[in-house]
DNA sequence: CAGAATCCTTCGTGATACTG
DNA sequence: CAGTATCACGAAGGATTCTG
């Protein structure tokens, strides 16, 4: 996957107390002087480790999904639009390999098999909803400023 | 940029209230049943819409440097290991047209230019804080689930 | 049904060179 | 200094076929 350069972009220890709305500046800028004093020894990278495991087209649609119920392999395709199985499988190994689902096989035949979320999994779906809460809320926004800044490039 | 598919993947009204930890899971549920509903009927796709905006490679860490204060197009730079040219000015300009930063230009010479997070773009600060401490938080879970999962693999 | 394997196309990204 | 333009490559993703 991803890589985090031969630098490392690092920054910890920003879950130490709960953090009301807008102290979220400053508690990047406390975790910022870390990461640049010693940015260029050390592993480890939230950043970009969730972004890899998140970013891409499918993970969270399939996240948001299972956190209703466990689904199976067909169910899941049928309720993530246009989703290939190729891509399914993937992002189902993948979510599996980082311990965020559990996969759980039934010798029928032909055979079944369950996916559902783990604990860990669980666990992201509330800093999930914030992001999701926070593009609702600013989708109208941004929607205007994209206009408005093509407007102003075509001149 | 990406798409939602020719069917759209619509979750909305999750920020009706403030969201007490594992309450995320019920909240998810509720909106899901709205997204079923009209799945194939309306645009607007708030999960692909922020995915497609902070699911590539520099854009969050450019965020977080940008946190602090103010930044000139060079600075940026040296405080994001590894970002070219062509990829930081890319993501910037991206960035703009979604009204997250703004852009000063100072008409010096050479000519100097000042890059600032707006307030939209402040207010994604918590979100993403959000996510990050998740990651730092479950780093190592989610390495021990890896190297377990590989040894499974490997027969 | 639940995948694995293969092929192929598109996109994101990096390297380099040029400009105001 | 702060970009833009062009080229080139590798990885992500899609379509199809095959299997237990």
């Amino acid at each position: 996957m991803g890589s985090c350069g031969r630098r490392q972009f690092f920054v910890t220890g920003l879950l130490a107390d709960n953090h009301p709305p807008a102290e979220a500046k400053a508690r990047l800028a406390e975790r910022f002087r870390v990461w640049s004093s010693r940015a260029f020894d050390l592993a480890g990278c939230p950043v970009r480790g969730v972004l890899d495991a998140l970013g891409d087209k499918w993970t969270t649609l399939i996240v948001i999904t299972l956190s209703q119920r466990p689904h199976r392999f067909s169910e899941i395709q049928r309720a993530v639009p246009d989703i290939s199985k190729r891509m399914l499988a993937q992002t189902l190994r993948d979510l599996e390999r980082d311990g965020l689902i559990a996969r759980r096989v039934f010798p029928t035949k032909p055979p079944s098999v369950e996916y559902r979320l783990t604990d860990l999994g669980e666990s992201l779906l509330d800093p999930l909803v914030g992001l999701i809460a926070w593009a609702e809320r600013n989708q109208g926004p941004i929607a205007e400023a994209r206009t408005a800044f093509d407007a102003a490039v075509a001149d």
